[in-house]
RNA sequence: GGGCAGUUACCCAAGUGGCCAAAGGGGGCUGACUGUAAAUCAGCUGGCAGACGCCUUCGGAGGUUCGAAUCCUUCACUGCCCA
């Protein structure tokens, strides 16, 4: 497994919104930890080797690096779909674009790689400049093995952290079941295919329970969310979100752990829902309020200024809980 | 180096002196309906008060004006074109 460490070494400039500070070599190392713990939720810790690209591109001459860009030409980025877009909307293709690609090719060739997998927008990156840098310096070619792109909890857009529709690897198990139970149902068989343990068989037998609606999507997507969830993390931690996710969302009823709350004398309702942290404002407080969204032991709270009327859970929305003692 | 266009709330985007806390869309939140969702419908979406009202916000700083997102100066940044 590679991480990249280069890039957050130079840091990106295509971001150009934030100013994003540059990282010292121990802060990125650091997040390189975070991805690999990450990455050993599926692959094998004894059998991975990671290796950081910033071994072999920090040593790279500008001399080296023109000789390969030299097997390129301006077309052939220009004919990927993403670049020609922005050159015919006149939006700005920054020159380093390019070398991102040339970067991965030559991390192809630089750890001598047979195969390489990725997601279709790396088409070009693995299949074209991959494998034509390998040629180029002498190596043999490597295989790509190019994957559908994981839709977010949108079920639509390629699943991204920025784009805040990613279900995160690092959060729990019922977090990452009721993410996976969110997911429009259309998007159900990516989802199969792309993060579960299912074989082929499995996935077309799943499949076509849907077309044939012989399985209940509402079934499909619990048995989805459990694989998916026992896949990343134990079979235990899927079957007690699973169970939890039962009791609150089909049955309505409320979740056995959630934060606490101490009541202090002469607090309004208002003001407790701020203190709790179940609102970031009381303007907002007022809001759910005059929208039936608060609820003291499945009682709706109407009033904000009225005292709190007792200790209970207090629900804000539908999974906003707080046991107020 | 020269010319032109631009910078508005989470994002896109309208607004060119008062009726602007700022249209519209997206996103988000709440409620209804459901299968948990999606779709649909309704509402909300800067803060403090919550009655009037007050405060902060339209790239930064300064200015003109009774009054500025809107006009002027200046700085910064972005895009396009020319060199």
């Amino acid at each position: 497994m590679e991480i990249d460490t280069l890039c957050a070494l130079i840091g990106d400039p295509s971001d150009k919104d934030k100013l994003r500070p540059l990282l010292t070599h121990e802060q990125v190392m650091e997040n390189a930890r975070s991805y690999a713990e990450q990455a050993f939720r599926v692959l094998d810790r004894e059998k991975t080797t990671i290796r950081y690209n910033h071994e072999w591109l920090a040593g790279l001459t500008f001399a080296q690096l023109i000789q390969i860009a030299s097997n390129f030409t301006i077309q052939q980025f220009l004919t990927r779909e993403a670049f020609r877009k922005r050159w015919d909307e006149n939006d700005g293709i920054y020159l380093h674009e390019f070398f991102y690609a040339i970067m991965q090719a030559y991390d192809a060739y630089a750890l001598n790689t047979d195969v390489q997998v990725g997601g279709t927008d790396q088409l070009f990156n693995i299949v074209t400049a991959g494998r034509k840098v390998m040629t180029a310096l002498g190596a043999k070619p490597n295989i790509g093995v190019i994957m559908a792109i994981l839709p977010g909890t949108d079920g639509v857009v390629k699943m991204s952290k920025s784009l805040g529709n990613h279900i995160p690897l690092n959060s729990n198990p019922a977090d990452m079941y009721g993410k996976v139970m969110s997911v429009p149902d259309a998007a159900m068989p990516l989802f199969a295919r792309l993060v579960t343990r299912w074989l082929p068989a499995e996935v077309s037998a799943f499949e076509q329970g849907l077309k044939t609606e012989t399985l209940h999507p509402r079934d499909a997507k619990m048995k989805l969310a459990w694989e998916v969830t026992a896949t990343y993390y134990t079979t235990p931690e899927a079957d007690q979100a699973q169970e939890a996710f039962v009791r609150q969302f089909q049955q309505g009823q409320i979740p056995d752990e959630m934060p606490e709350y101490s009541l202090r004398a002469g607090q309004t309702v208002l003001e407790v829902l701020l203190a709790a942290g179940m609102v970031a404002s009381k303007s907002e407080g007022r809001r759910m309020l005059e929208q039936k969204g608060v609820k003291l032991d499945g009682e709706a709270l109407l009033t904000p200024e009225a005292a709190f009327p007792h200790p209970g859970v207090l629900q804000v929305g539908k999974r906003r809980f707080v046991r107020v003692g």
